[in-house]
RNA sequence: GGGCUUGUGGCUUAGCUUGGACAUAGCGCCGGGCUUCUAACCCGGAUGUCGAGGGUUCAAAUCCCUCCAAGCCCGCCA
């Protein structure tokens, strides 16, 4: 709606001024949308500023596909300002399930994920990139979208390789009520122990991978089943995080599949290829100063091969491709996007993030240093429970720990995903034990005040015709929630989403608090009710999309 | 050394891609508000040389240049 009305405004300034760029934006307080247009004609015209908002006004006013909107000059700035229809069709599209819904389209879209190497549990850095990944995900289906989330499953690397020389060289017996991906990182961490005692250990793991690169059956069984036993622990974490993969990919299969041979043989023609020892591209020509490696001298492939050909596979079977990805990956990105370009391959579009640091530095699952999801969720989930208990005492044991798991969930997911991915944040679990506002629970618990006035209000005529300016002003925010999806996708930064339904349940809150519902009679309550309808609709559309349980009650 | 990203009140943060009307919000601080729809809330107040300096422009947090600081990356690792 705000969207198609915008659309038309472009349309007739361009008509009426002759300008390309008519710029058109909100208007903040002051209105719906504004354009500052009038300054920039004030050098062609020769004419004031002001004058010139003034004349574009007196045209515009008269304009027969303008009628409903307020067209008015304030200085030099043009505001229009929507009217009552604008309202009340942005109410009766609210109240209906699925609001905020873009067209279907045809477009197949896959989206690939964390990712992890499977050498140790999900850590605080790793969940950024699934919540980022999810939140994108569930935006993608919202904006009508045919979509295909991926995990591409890392199981030939080093990291592995090392992991089953621990399982085989080390103590490797599973502690009681140990979770398995907790497990292999104890054995991870003390099998690198032990090759910083003795270096001589890195052979053995060469030839562990040298092996796998081979097919030997029983090496590369071994290296399937620590890995599937990490991924075990992976998929309870992200069912915690509530967030859901459609396809794992394993790394090896491009191997076997001889689908790393057949990009290698065409990588091998490029103009930038360089055989001497090894086979590597030459991108300096773009920028890259580093060889860019893929095959090593001993004729095995490395990540990159592998990579080129996961991504050509997607390419031919999907039409857009992104990834996200931490921002360590940023140059080696770079380089893939490069030399599919030079293949004649579809580019991927890469979505990345920043760091996630502890307070005492970086984290390395090598070392130990990492504060692990399933730690966050289990503290979290803790709290979240005191809280409830403490407010809710009436509720039997069950209910409450219902309701604290989704608490716990809305904190953790939100909490990550506010932060402007290109953002590097440091890890604070006083912030991310923290249930006030600016947080998950806070939008949540706006939600439930509006089921709670529905609850109570039982059956009523719906009524769209708002009069307030606390009302007027909740219908204009629940207005926006198509274009905050579409600007999602557009800008691949889900966190726009979470700062809109944030400014959503303030609204809401404000609007609340100025404007009884139950309290009023006739018109009014219907109007109001109709309006919390909407609004308690939108916040659970926007809840939803962001992968956090709007909950009837809390 | 080179590249990428970030720097906004005491702390955290939006806005920067598309320059424009008093820079967004939270925590903390000060002062109010529950016999009235859930106070995980609301209302009001104090706190800012938007890292520093220069430039472009009628207009710069936003664009350009230089510098400073932090994080990440520069492997026949993944």
């Amino acid at each position: 709606m705000l969207l198609k009305k915008q659309t038309i405004l472009e349309r007739i300034l361009k008509e009426i001024t002759g300008m390309d760029n008519v710029l058109l934006g909100e208007g903040g307080e002051h209105a719906d949308l504004a354009t500052t247009i009038a300054f920039a004609l004030a050098k062609q015209k020769k004419q004031a500023p002001v004058k010139i908002a003034q004349d574009l006004v007196a045209d515009l006013s008269k304009h027969p596909e303008l009628a409903g909107i307020t067209v008015e000059a304030k200085g030099p700035y043009i505001n229009f300002i929507f009217g009552k229809e604008y309202v009340s069709d942005t109410i009766k599209a609210a109240v209906k399930p699925g609001y905020g819904s873009l067209e279907k389209k045809t477009t197949r879209v896959v989206l690939e994920h964390t990712s992890a190497n499977p050498n140790g549990p999900l850590h605080v850095g790793h969940i950024r990139n699934s919540i980022i990944g999810d939140t994108l995900a569930r935006a993608f289906r919202k904006a009508g979208y045919r979509l295909e989330v991926q995990y591409y499953v890392n199981d030939m690397g080093r990291q592995i390789a090392i992991v089953v020389w621990g399982f085989t060289h080390l103590d490797s017996t599973q502690h009681d009520g140990e979770k398995e991906d907790a497990h292999i990182a104890r054995i991870y961490i003390a099998a690198n122990r032990e090759i910083e005692k003795d270096p001589g250990i890195t052979q053995q793991v060469n030839e562990l991978m040298q092996l796998v690169e081979k097919g030997d059956t029983l090496t590369v069984k071994k290296f399937r089943n620590e890995v599937s036993r990490c991924l075990e622990g992976f998929e309870v974490t992200m069912k915690n995080l509530n967030v859901a993969h459609d396809r794992f990919v394993w790394e090896s299969d491009f191997i076997r599949n001889g689908y790393t041979e057949r990009i290698i043989g065409r990588i091998r023609k490029l103009p930038q290829a360089k055989q001497e020892e090894t086979l590597a591209l030459d991108l300096s020509e773009f920028g890259f100063e580093n060889k860019y490696v893929i095959r090593r001298s001993d004729g095995t492939s490395v990540y990159a091969a592998r990579d080129l050909a996961f991504h050509a596979w997607k390419g031919a079977n999907f039409d857009r491709v992104i990834d996200v990805l931490g921002a360590d990956h940023k140059l080696i990105g770079a380089q893939l996007q490069c030399t599919m370009k030079l293949l004649g391959e579809k580019v991927p579009e890469i979505v990345h993030f920043e760091f996630v640091s502890l307070p005492e530095g970086s984290m390395s699952t090598r070392a130990g240093k990492f504060v692990s999801a399933d730690d966050l969720i289990t503290e979290i989930n803790k709290k979240a429970f005191d809280e409830v208990t403490a407010r809710r005492p009436e509720l039997d044991e069950p209910a409450r720990r219902a309701i604290a798991q989704s608490v716990g969930l809305a904190a953790v997911r939100y909490d990550i995903v506010k932060v402007s991915p290109e953002k590097s944040t440091v890890f604070d679990w006083k912030e991310a034990l923290d249930f006030e506002r600016q947080s998950g629970p806070y939008i949540q618990y706006s939600h439930s005040r509006a089921c709670s006035i529905l609850d109570k209000a039982g059956p009523f005529e719906e009524c769209c015709d708002l009069e307030t300016p606390a009302e007027i002003a909740l219908a204009k925010q629940i207005a926006k929630l198509p274009m905050v999806i579409e600007r999602v996708i557009a800008e691949l930064r889900p966190h726009i989403l979470a700062t809109y339904a944030r400014e959503l349940a303030d609204t809401f809150n404000s609007f609340y608090h100025f404007d009884p519902v139950l309290k009023s009679e006739g018109d009014v309550r219907n109007r109001r009710l109709t309006l919390v309808k909407a609004a308690q609709n939108t916040l659970k559309e926007s809840l939803e999309t962001l992968g956090i349980d709007a909950i009837r009650s809390m």
